[in-house]
DNA sequence: GTTCTGTATCTTGCATACAAGACGGAGATT
DNA sequence: AATCTCCGTCTTGTATGCAAGATACAGAAC
């Protein structure tokens, strides 16, 4: 083994369980739309489309309820998650202060790594815009909010953001989809905010994130009570 | 079962699952310091010495890990987290962040009952002040802060602070245990916030809760670094 | 004495079998 | 016709068995 010792960085990553990869699967197809709010989740069902045993199945569902991506009914079932319009305004108030007080500790601490993020997040909104699927764009929109969480520096910030991304990502496919003049909107308000984080003012930074969360929380309340109601 | 009409709320609460009952009981004696930081945690010996299968006991150390309190290692084991004074400190951070938020709801929208919570929880204090042990004390203070999430009205507040409440509250009684002032101090602090709460001085509100969860920060990275360096 | 190597024995990862609650529909009963 | 009851079939909950990686230690080779 002497000769090993020249050998600085040699790790090989190790293959993700079955159970991660079954919850990354089962979180993009609900987070991509191809399940719908409320829908049944068998795990014999799960376990056989995947060509996995039940065990590794039970125990990314059980991950998916941690995360608020599925729900758990004792004896009866898992299903999708199904927001009301209250669960959505709490989420999106939430949402705002994780954002506000991430993007404080960016601007204090990790101004020019932030800016580079938020820069290439921003060209991945104009590629999906010009180019690509809706979905797309609603990716690259979440990429850019996560990148505050990745430069904030506090790791449970990140968490907790992490906790609830899997919801508003969900919402954003679902239900912001459908409204036509939303990306043009949604693109501007990003580009506000960059501005305002590169000058370093923070009120209207606030401001700006504050406007645009609110607005996306009435606007996800109309789709959902328009949907409930017809 | 037309007699059955009649009988409006009649449910009765179906028995815990395992998983439930072997979760609460390890996230118990982790945070009354039953076992060490960093201690390693056997599926197979947990699950003989609860008399259960290695399967809710597996499916209940995941959920801790979620929690933050235990670490699972693949193919090694499962440990007692092992907090370094840097997560400490980004914990106590966010903590902050989090209870600074829910007050400034409580006080909003449900003040009365926010302060009727605040005065058990300083009563339940005394008593554990008086004639209680350490951990009725810890626990007693735990309750304290939660009362701020029963009130504020937004349930993804509530869910981020559980989701590390765990571990503030293991920190509680397995650092601040040992410091003789500490409980003094404490009682004096919390009267102090409730006395602000009560007249509505959120500014002076925001400055003590600083105070007292930045004070306990920097005590509990004390007894830390002495921890491993001695 | 030092270093390598094989192995015994830990550990978890996953599959499978069985138990038991929840639900819905067919048929009996009124 | 309306209602009750039973039972088949869905679901999850739990136990258990086997495979395979990680580790430590004894013993061989130098």
């Amino acid at each position: 083994m002497t000769s090993m010792k020249a050998i600085r960085r040699f790790k090989v990553q190790q293959p993700k369980s079955l159970v991660t990869i079954v919850e990354e699967r089962l979180r993009k197809a609900i987070i991509d739309a191809e399940m719908r709010f409320g829908e049944a989740l068998s795990e014999d069902a799960l376990s056989s489309a995947l060509g996995v045993s039940r065990t590794p199945v039970r125990e990314a569902l059980a991950r998916l309820q941690l995360q608020g991506l599925v729900t758990i009914v004792p004896k009866k079932g898992t299903f999708v998650f199904a927001p009301t319009a209250e669960d959505v305004a709490e989420l999106c108030t939430f949402r705002f202060m994780l954002e506000t007080n991430a993007l404080r500790e960016c601007l204090a601490t990790a101004r020019e790594a932030t800016l580079d993020g938020m820069a290439s997040a921003i060209a991945a909104m104009d590629a999906a815009q010009a180019s690509g699927t809706r979905h797309d764009y609603a990716r690259a929109d979440t990429g850019f909010h996560e990148v505050f969480f990745l430069h904030c520096g506090n790791r449970y910030l990140g968490n907790a953001y992490r906790s609830v991304s899997g919801r508003v990502a969900a919402l954003r496919t679902h239900l912001s989809v459908p409204l036509e003049g939303e990306q043009a909107r949604s693109m501007s308000e990003h580009r506000l905010m960059v501005e305002a984080f590169a000058s370093g003012r923070l009120a209207d930074l606030d401001g700006l994130l504050r406007q645009h969360i609110l607005r996306a929380r009435d606007a996800y309340g109309d789709v959902l009570r328009r949907a409930s109601a017809g």
